[in-house]
DNA sequence: TTGTATGCGTTATCAG
DNA sequence: CTGATAACGCATACAA
C-alpha cells in the first residue's frame, strides 16, 4: 500500500492522515477507533481496513482533543500535604490503584500545607479540566475550598472533613483519640508532655484538645510534623520528664524524632502516638498507636468520587473507627505480660 | 454594568463571552489574558477593562484548550513503581516540588513493577499530551521503551539507568553494593544468606550478582520487595542461622520484614541492607544501611527534564555515589565503640 | 453504512 | 493597536 497526498512523515498520525490513506472520511474513522458501540454500526469490511491501518501508522488518539471535545479527561487529581509521609504513600498508592482499575488516572498534588499552594493548585487542576478531586484539605470552611473551585467539581474530602460538604472519609479523630486515652489512662498515665503538630491542621487540633482535656499536660510543643520538630521537642520535654508518664504526639513524624531521642533514656516514658510506628516491637521504648484504617479511607473514598462521578449526587460522610495497638515493650513494662491489652 | 447577548450563566465563561461583554475580539482577550509580552501591545485602558471584566465573571483558561493549540500541557509524568515505598514517596514529594517551582505539575503513577501496566501507562501519558517523562523503568531496553513512546518525549531514566539512554540519573549500583560489601567484611562477614527482591528489576540483580560475588551465600530467597516477603524469608533462614554472620536483603522493606522477625533471637545476626531503616539506632539488631542520597537523585533527575525540555539535547547520564552507615549496636556489637567506623 | 459540517476554547497568522 | 479567521484533533448531529 502507498502513501497518498501530503503525509507527513515523522509526525504523530491524525484521523485525518487516516481517513485520507483508507479513502474514507474521520467520522467514520472515530467511529470506528473510539471503540465503543459506535464501531458496529461500521461494515466489517472498512472496519477492518480502518484498524489495519491505524495499527499500521501507529495512530494514538489524542487525548486531549478528545477531552476538549467530550469534556471528559478520565483523569482525577489527588492533593495531600505531603507525599514523603508514609501515611499519605499508602493512602495514595491505594487509590491510585483502585482509580487506575476504573479507568481514572491520577494527578499528584502536594500542598505542603500550604494554604496558598493549596489554593493555587486547586485553580490549576480545575483548568487542567480533571474530572474530579479528592483533597487533604488545609482550608476548613466549604466557602474557602469553593473559592478555588467549581462548584459543580466532583469533590470528596479525605481525612479532615468540612462542614456542609457531604462526600468526605475521614477516621473519627474523637474516637480515634478517646481510645488511644482510654489505653493510656489503663496503663497509669495521668500527667503527659504534649507535641502537636500545626493548629491549623484540624487533626493535629482536635486531637490535642482531647488530650488536653483527659490529661495534665505539663509541657507542650507545637511544630511542623516532621521528625527534627520532634527531637527539638524532646529537648523542651526534659525537665519534666521524671513527672510525666507519656509523651504524647499527634502524628507518627514527630513521634519518631522523640522516640529516636529516648533512645538515651534508661527508663523511657510511654509515648502515645497517631499512626504506625515501624517495628515498633522492636524497641525498647513502650508505644501506644493510634492506627487508622489506610485501605478502608482508601476505599471509601474512592467509591465515593466514582459515585460522584457517575452523576449521583447523594452520598454521604463516611467515618471510619480506628484501633490501637501496643508493642512488646509497653506490655511487658506495664502489665508483665505478652499480649496486647485489647 | 449589564451583561450583554446570550451570556449561559452557570457556565464557566471563555474568551468568546468576556469579548462580547467587553466589546472587543478574542484575540485581544486572549492577548490580554495570556500575560506574555503580548499583553504590552494592548493599549492599557483595554487591558484593563479586559482584566476587570474577566475578574468580575471569574474567568479561568481553559488548560486543555490551549495545550491543544500550544502543544505544551506543562505537565510531566513520573512512574514509579511503588509510591507506598518511602524511597520513592521521598524521591516523589521532592520532585513534584522542584517540578513545581519551574512552572510544572506532576502526574504520578504506580507501575506496580508488572511491565504491562508500564507499558499501558506509557502510552497514557503520551497520548495525553504530558511534556516530559521520569520514569522508574522495569523494561531493560531502550527498543522496549520506545515501543510505548515517541522518540521524541523527553525521557529521563531514573534509578534503573538503560543502556542507549543518556538522559538517565541513579546511583552507582555496583559502588553502593561494593561499600556495604566492605563494611561487612571488615565485621568479619564471609558467609551470609541473602535476600533478594525481583530479578527482573536491574538494581536487585546487581545487587545480588555483586554480593554473591563477594560472600558465601548460604541460602538464598527471592520475592517481592514486601516486608511480608522478608519475614516469609526468615523462616527459611533459620537453618543456616548458626553459620552465616550476615542476611543482606536488596530493599529496605525486605530487611524491615527481616528484621521483626529477628526480635526473637537473642544473638541476632548483622542485617545489611539497601536503603533506610527508620530508627535504626533504637534497634539491638546489628544493622548496615548503604544509603542512596534521595535529594541528589530528585534534583538531578529534574535537572535532566528541565534542560530536555528547553530543548538541549546534550545531557550525559549522572551516576550519585551512596555511603554505608551503621546503627550502635553494629558498632558496639563489633568494635565496642560508639561511634561510626567510616 | 458512511460522509459533511460544526464546535470544543485557545493561540497564531495575517490584515488593517 | 486590534479584529477576522484558520487551525489544533477529535466527536457528533444531521444528512444522504
Amino acid at each position: 500500500m502507498q502513501l497518498h497526498g501530503t503525509f507527513k512523515l515523522e509526525m504523530t498520525p491524525t484521523l485525518v492522515d487516516i481517513a485520507r490513506e483508507t479513502h474514507t472520511s474521520v467520522s467514520t474513522v472515530s467511529r470506528v477507533l473510539s471503540g465503543g458501540a459506535m464501531a458496529n454500526r461500521i461494515s466489517k469490511e472498512t472496519r477492518d481496513r480502518v484498524r489495519e491501518v491505524a495499527d499500521r501508522m501507529g495512530y494514538r488518539p489524542n487525548l486531549l482533543a478528545r477531552s476538549l471535545r467530550t469534556r471528559k479527561t478520565y483523569t482525577v487529581a489527588l492533593l495531600v500535604s505531603d507525599i514523603a509521609n508514609p501515611f499519605f504513600g499508602q493512602l495514595g498508592s491505594l487509590i491510585e490503584r483502585s482509580l487506575a482499575q476504573h479507568g481514572y488516572s491520577l494527578m499528584l498534588c502536594n500542598s505542603a500545607e500550604d494554604l496558598e499552594k493549596e489554593s493555587d493548585y486547586l485553580r490549576m487542576v480545575a483548568a487542567k479540566g480533571i474530572d474530579g478531586l479528592i483533597v487533604v484539605p488545609l482550608a476548613s470552611s466549604k466557602e474557602q475550598m469553593l473559592q478555588s473551585l467549581p462548584a459543580t467539581l466532583p469533590l470528596v474530602i479525605l481525612d479532615r472533613p468540612i462542614a456542609g460538604i457531604p462526600s468526605s472519609v475521614a477516621s473519627d479523630q474523637d474516637q480515634i483519640a478517646n481510645i488511644l486515652c482510654d489505653v493510656l489512662d489503663r496503663g497509669g498515665v495521668r500527667q503527659i508532655a504534649l507535641l502537636c503538630g500545626p493548629q491549623h491542621v484540624i487533626t493535629h487540633r482536635r486531637r490535642c484538645e482531647i488530650l488536653s482535656q483527659r490529661f495534665e499536660v505539663l509541657s507542650r510543643y507545637e511544630g511542623a510534623a516532621q521528625k527534627a520538630t520532634g527531637r527539638a521537642a524532646f529537648r523542651q520535654f526534659t525537665e519534666v520528664l521524671p513527672r510525666v508518664q507519656a509523651i504524647v504526639c499527634t502524628n507518627n513524624f514527630l513521634a519518631q524524632g522523640v522516640v529516636e531521642s529516648l533512645g538515651q533514656i534508661e527508663r523511657p516514658p510511654i509515648v502515645g502516638v497517631f499512626d504506625e510506628i515501624p517495628m515498633m516491637d522492636l524497641l525498647r521504648v513502650p508505644i501506644v498507636c493510634a492506627m487508622q484504617d489506610i485501605p478502608a479511607l482508601a476505599e471509601g473514598c474512592v467509591a465515593q468520587i466514582l459515585k460522584l462521578l457517575d452523576g449521583n449526587q447523594t452520598v454521604t460522610p463516611i467515618l471510619l473507627p480506628a484501633k490501637v495497638v501496643t508493642n512488646k515493650a509497653f506490655e511487658v513494662e506495664l502489665f508483665g505480660r505478652d499480649e496486647p491489652i485489647l
